[in-house]
DNA sequence: GGATTACTTAGCCATATGGATAACAATTTG
DNA sequence: CAAATTGTTATCCATATGGCTAAGTAATCC
């Protein structure tokens, strides 16, 4: 793992590792089955892997030669609570102006008799 | 604005992006404000502002010598959904692994009399 | 046991990123 | 108008990122 939203965001703003989430919710996978889709080299490749596991998004164990991803949902969640708090708060100040402009009908206004 | 999460993602990935981001939700502010309390120089600050919206997720318009920055909520909720998404389409294949597990009590075995 | 398969490690390279300083507008304000 | 505010532009620099090739290592297969 590693200390959360910087490092999640950072793994989730490449499209080549969304693409490897995308595929991991159906299921685990060896990495020559993720790889295959991707036209880069198999190295290039696994770079992506391992910034998509220091972030903690993604967990692998190795048996015979073959190494198996499967994904982590948590980091998915704390990322989404996240944006979901701001934009509540977003959304809280809307209703909060929507508020005073309804209010908005008898104040010191004196050009409207 | 620009293609999505490529860069939506890439924007949030710094933490001074996101502080930005998490003071806005409370209302609109002049850069000096937003400036404040990071402490790196304004130009490089200003990067970051630059950065944000390339990314949609903040608009600013400069009146006399103040710049106004505003957040713009819609890429937040666009990121929130695929995040959504992929936590479903995970927790939709744990349900199925959990209805196998369940039906797990009377097939083929032959060592359970 | 030699050949394949499935990764791994090590280096190299170009570009992007995050920070700094210096110098230059463009508006107020005294 | 001179001075202070508030940004903006132009460079520069170090490090990170994303891609490559070449050369391993560790299982399996024939």
């Amino acid at each position: 793992m590693d200390n959360n939203l910087d490092s999640f965001f950072g793994a989730m703003a490449d499209p080549t590792r969304r693409a490897v989430i995308e595929r991991l919710t159906r299921g685990p996978a060896p990495v020559s089955e993720l790889h295959a889709p991707h036209d880069i080299a198999l190295p290039s490749f696994l770079k992506h892997l391992k910034v998509l596991e220091a972030a903690g998004l993604v967990r692998s164990e190795k048996i015979g030669r073959v190494r198996t991803v499967h994904i982590e949902a948590a980091p998915l969640a704390t990322a989404e609570a996240w944006l979901n708090r701001q934009r509540r708060g977003w959304s809280r100040r809307l209703d909060r102006l929507e508020q005073l402009a309804a209010a908005d009908n008898d104040p010191q206004q004196k050009d409207t008799p």
